[in-house]
DNA sequence: AATGATCGCTCAAACGATTGCTTGAACAAA
DNA sequence: TTTGTTCAAGCAATCGTTTGAGCGATCATT
């Protein structure tokens, strides 16, 4: 026997023509809507809605209050971990506040307008994470002519308020890890074109190696790949004062770094030590990497929470997210050869 | 001097109160829906739209058309990346098509049907993605009361069909490699319970192995899990006639495997060869793995293109990917100790 | 000149909710 | 009994589209 209604389509229409109400009077009790209703009236309504297991259209009921309960977001790519993760932790808070995510892969910058206007003004989202280096004129104008709700992760921008953590703390947590070891000639390998977090963590790393009194620092920037950090250590180790122990900008820049002291017959860590970044992953290389760990999740879901208060009403700010770095001792730091 | 209409927000009414039409013709116009107006017309329609930059409000026609433009896809973990890269497939394609992607993670698999309900009943998705093991009784229920166009993805099911790729023959060409490499006794590390695609994979690996007139082939299987080929490889070697080349179900299975090595003292390759699956990024373990490279974009791709024609009424088919499985030669494979 | 066809558009009803404004009845106060 | 309140619910507009039906005006046909 089929069901008359088919559950879970049943609209406020069926339940107020079953019941014998207003479909007015039953939106108002199955949102709490404040309205004195009589009790047994209410008790029929709620019983008939959950027997045709009523759900609610969230497209009409979104034409209607002109909010979608949907936050978008924008990155590279979802296949780079660093961004599945923070995904992973904006799509978790965002479920817990009944939001739905619509994200939105920019592979080419000069895309990102177009994209943001699709989620803004076609999807009418009701806020954005940018995850994208977002500066470019398209984008800015984008965002200016059709404002939304909208924080930056992991990057800061002249055009809006940010979540991130505290760069510099972890390029001192770097410096302080290697100096421990005995280390005495530090290098750092950055991102080129410079990024505000390279910068700040290049900042933390050199300020601690200043104030051991070590000499100057090797800094070396790529392009922020495993290539980059290939070539980048190839170079680093070309210096005529090669260092000991090097600072990679993240992951994919510190796995490039081991292939290329691998080539090099360069042994990590007898002969060179290296401290990576972002790392959960890292675990896997040879050998398995130190690594200071973002919170990168938290930084999802934190940016969804403030999110969340701008589309209440509350002005943007912007969020240092107060974990300090933690370090994860693998295998890629030892003492510097004698 | 701000815009009089703020860009973007126009809607039809005011395309059509500007112009002086009915808004009728002002969305036929820009539909190119099959009525006949006067080109003068026509073009003012069109110069005022884009004037005043119209983005349809998607909500508005979904509503109306009972479209959402929406496909959902249902998956345990963004953070694997082999979910990250099937998404990445169907939102590129799904990109193309005009459709956007609703992600549900459902870490646990007891909460799929609730998802389900969330994304098919509220959300209202044109289609769903599934890459989950979905055979649990209530989201059997809940696919047959809320029908929706939907197709599974690298797993098969009784409540639907499938997007895969042969696994047999992949379980052929890693029987295939060992065998060359001069192996004679091969191991099969499965997954368990036994997922349709382990079974598939290692028919294939003994099918070729009997072929060969090869002695009976080890077969193991454990959680599909780095801890699970961990204690599978353990129990391998505890084996009598200890296999020298071992075929592991998937990329975390096969680093567990490498890790339960290393503490035996087993070397990779010299004591013992294993192949993998999966293993785009396997290229950072110690030492590479070599790996079958599974599409999973191309499934996630071509699982969106499914749905687009059940969308359209097509009738629901199994599809097998035809690409023929790719090893990718790394250093895991060698020649079996004498 | 009457008829019919075509053109170029307008009308109006949806889609499924939300929400401010009425309204009829019951009841209390005067 | 009249008046004023409160209760319980209905009415109707609205969100921005889409789409079939309708309808004057023009033009060709007989």
């Amino acid at each position: 026997m089929k069901p008359i209604s088919p559950p879970g389509r049943a609209t406020l229409k069926d339940i107020a023509r079953t019941v014998g109400v207003d479909v007015s009077t039953v939106s108002k009790v199955l949102n709490d809507g404040g309205i004195s209703v009589r009790p047994q009236t209410r008790q029929a309504i709620i019983d008939e809605a959950s027997r045709v297991n009523y759900r609610p259209h969230a497209l009409a009921r979104n034409l209607r209050t002109q909010r979608t309960g949907a936050l978008g977001i924008l990155l590279p790519d979802l296949t780079n971990p660093i961004y599945a993760e923070t995904v992973h932790g904006a799509m978790r808070q965002a479920e817990r506040s009944g939001y739905v995510m619509l994200i939105a892969e920019v592979a080419d910058e000069r895309t990102s307008a177009a994209a943001y206007m699709r989620l803004v003004s076609e999807r009418r989202i009701d806020g954005l994470i940018i995850a994208v280096s977002a500066e470019t004129s398209e984008m800015i104008a984008a965002i200016e002519n059709n404002p939304v709700p909208h924080v930056f992760v992991n990057r800061r921008s002249s055009i809006g308020r940010s979540v991130t953590v505290d760069d510099q703390a972890s390029g001192r947590l770097a410096a302080q890890t290697l100096i421990e070891a005995g280390h005495r000639r530090l290098g750092f390998i950055g991102a080129l074109p410079e990024l505000d977090t390279s910068r700040r963590r290049r900042h933390g790393f050199v300020e601690v190696c200043q104030a051991a009194g070590l000499p100057a620092v090797v800094e070396i920037a790529g392009p922020v790949s495993r290539r980059g950090g290939y070539d980048a250590l190839h170079r680093l180790l070309d210096e005529a004062q090669r260092p000991t122990g090097v600072f990679a900008f993240n992951m994919l820049v510190g796995i490039g770094a081991l292939a290329a002291a691998r080539v090099r017959g360069v042994r990590v860590p007898d002969d060179l030590s290296v401290v990576t970044l972002d790392g959960e992953d890292a675990i896997f290389t040879a050998p398995p990497l130190t690594a200071i760990i973002t919170p990168l999740a938290e930084m999802g879901a934190r940016a969804v929470v403030e999110l969340e208060a701008m589309i209440q009403g509350r002005e943007p700010q912007d969020v240092v997210i107060n974990i300090p770095p933690k370090l994860v001792y693998r295998e890629s730091v030892a003492p510097p050869p004698r």
